[in-house]
Formats: C-alpha cells, sequence, structure tokens
DNA sequence: CGAGTCATGTAAGGCGTTACATGATTAG
DNA sequence: CTAATCATGTAACGCCTTACATGACTCG
C-alpha cells in the first residue's frame, strides 16, 4: 500500500519553485499550463497546502491588506521543500494508467453501425484539433511571459506532437471506413 | 455526484460481447488487448461481475467439472446487457483525466541539471519503443485470430500512432538539449 | 445591482489499487 | 515437488471529485 504515493504535493511545490504564490493561484497555474497532462481539484489542493506547510516544506505568509478582513495567504518553498522536489525529479516517473473512454468504445465499435463509428471519430477530430490550437496559443504566451521556456516548451510539445499524430489518425481512419463501405 | 460513472462495467459487457468467458479470463483479455488504454484491477472486476448479475446484465453459469470441487463461473452476455453496451457506446465519451507523471516532471526540469533530464528522456525512449514492439505482436495476434478485427486494429492504431509521435519527440527533444549545451 | 472572479476551505462518497486469503491444476 | 498459472473473491485504505459553504471585490 506504498506504491501509491499521492503526487499532488510535487505539483504544488513545483508551481511554488517558479515563485511564491497563493492557493488561488497555484490552482489557476495548474489549470492553465500543465492541464492537459495533470490536473488537480480543489479538494485536493488546499488540505494538501495546509499538510505541506505543517511538515515545512512551505511556509505561510498571510498578508492582510489594510481595511481587509479576507485572509490572502502567499506560500513560498522552505529549503526542505526545495529538497523534496529535486528528490522526486530524480524518482523514475511512475507510468501512468491511462483510461481513455474513446478508446474502449472504438473497441468495441463492431457493437454500432460503421456510420456511427465513423461520426464519433469526426467528434475526436475535432476536439483534438481545439485542443492544438489551445496548445498554440500556450505556446504564444510561454514564449512572451517566461524567462526559461525550454522545459515548458518541452512538455508542450510532447502534447503537440502525439495531438498531431491522433488527428492524422482520426484522418486515416475516416479514409479507411468509407472507402471499405462505399 | 452523478458524472463520474462507474466504467468497468461496460469493459465487462464489451468483453463478454466477443464471447461468454469467466471473469478470469475477462480479467486476462482486458490485459492482454485493452492494457494500453484501459485496465481493470481484480479488486474492482469481481464484484462488479457480481453486482451485474444481480442487475440482469449478464447471466452465470456454474460448471462444475467432473469430480472437481472447483466453482468456475461463465458469465454471458443477457439482451439487456447488450443494449445496456449499446446504449453507452452512443454515449459521447467522457475526457479522461490524464497524468503524466513523466510530463510532470519534466515541466519542472529546471531543477535538475540538463544531463539529468536528457537522461530522463532517453529513458523514456526506451520504454516507448518497448511499447511499439508489444503494439506490434498484438497486431499480428488480433490479424490471425480475430474474425471482425476492423475496431480492433483501429484502437491499436491509435497506440502506435501516437507512440510514434511521442519516440519522435523524444529524439528531437534530445538533439535540442545536445545543441544547447555542447 | 448582478454577474463573474478572487479566495479559502470542508464533507460526502464513490473510485480503484494493493494486499490478503484460499485452493486446484499443470508443467518442468 | 515446487513454481506458475488458473480461479475467485474480500478488506483496507488512500485518492480524487463534486458539491457545498462563505464572503469580498470589481466591472459593466
Amino acid at each position: 500500500m506504498k506504491s501509491r504515493e499521492n503526487k499532488t504535493r510535487y505539483a504544488i511545490l513545483g508551481m511554488l519553485s517558479f515563485s511564491p504564490m497563493s492557493g488561488y493561484e497555484i490552482g489557476k497555474a495548474i489549470q492553465n499550463s500543465t492541464n492537459y497532462f495533470w490536473s488537480e481539484s480543489d479538494g485536493q489542493l488546499y488540505p494538501i497546502l495546509k499538510q505541506l506547510t505543517e511538515e515545512g516544506l512551505v511556509s505561510c505568509v498571510e498578508s492582510e491588506k489594510s481595511p481587509g478582513k479576507r485572509s490572502k495567504k502567499t506560500y513560498e518553498m522552505t529549503d526542505e521543500g526545495q529538497a523534496a522536489l529535486v528528490d522526486w525529479l530524480r524518482q523514475p516517473p511512475v507510468t501512468f494508467t491511462v483510461r481513455n473512454e474513446f478508446l474502449l468504445q472504438l473497441f468495441f465499435g463492431h457493437g454500432l453501425s460503421w456510420q456511427e463509428n465513423r461520426d464519433k471519430i469526426k467528434g475526436l477530430k475535432v476536439r483534438l484539433s481545439e485542443e492544438l490550437a489551445i496548445y498554440d496559443s500556450i505556446e504564444q504566451r510561454i514564449k512572451e511571459k517566461s524567462k526559461h521556456p525550454t522545459y515548458l516548451l518541452m512538455s508542450l510539445a510532447y502534447g503537440q506532437y502525439s495531438t498531431k499524430a491522433e488527428i492524422a489518425w482520426c484522418e486515416d481512419m475516416l479514409k479507411q471506413l468509407e472507402q471499405k463501405h462505399d
């Protein structure tokens, strides 16, 4: 019961390695930049942030604005946090569990007509193309804003490479289906 | 709390749409054929199989071998099960949560030396190449054994397309890293 | 003044893996 | 004979999402 360690902590620490942030900002950053290969929900984020504070991996500065009653907390990585992050970076990544419902449905495609399967693939192609457009806009944003964009662009390129291949797959499969049945 | 429906039931029903099988055989079939886009664990498989029987989506024939004390159960899809499967096949697939620890680590790659990152990518390339070889052997098996291989081969091709693209990504990134720093 | 976003959290509850438990058959 | 595979299940436990709860600030 050990091997499935919670990785959310490293996503948080990693984001804080760019700059100090509030919990809300960490959530936004994850949503805006790693969303296509890593996502987190609020229900994980805040409790684990608190836990990291207790463990001393991050420190929390509560900044009270002039008259404000709202607590805005800014988190910063400690040296221990930095060490924990680098430690994890050196670990071999655990091969991720893939669960692709589209492919599962296609695998059992013999239960539908070929037209229905064709339409499913067409639908996927649309979604993938939209995804690719988003990647391109993220690419622009990284190039404009980031000082050390190398690894950010590489992670992004991974998505661009595979999404393009998947679009090519859609096109080939559509051709195959039409040829066989016309 | 509705939208995260358990999909394991459809993986099971889908496998039974090929032919009647025992729980163990369903597990093996999933492991051998859909493993790269869908996996199941024993702890899910057997309880849900039981549940499907209670709901009348599958029927169970307990076959006692001549002297045997072991119960070997063979499951078969009912008409209701077939209907439920087709019903699900027509639903738009829920976009799957991706969690790729390798990419998360690379995204924070500024925490390591470029050589360490290079080695991580090299490691990935090896794993992907092995994966690709497995796909090719699965392809042979499908072509030899299956009577209606269209959709099986298509699902497989998806993996082949994207894995090839990911290998190309590895090669390009390795080139980039070496050029920048030599 | 209402919608949207900023902002932080908790609770419920299903999902899914791993480990445990048991025992038969078969191949080397 | 012993290791692997066939074969079926249960229990514990952490993971993770969704929904709920609250409230301020800001823009039109």
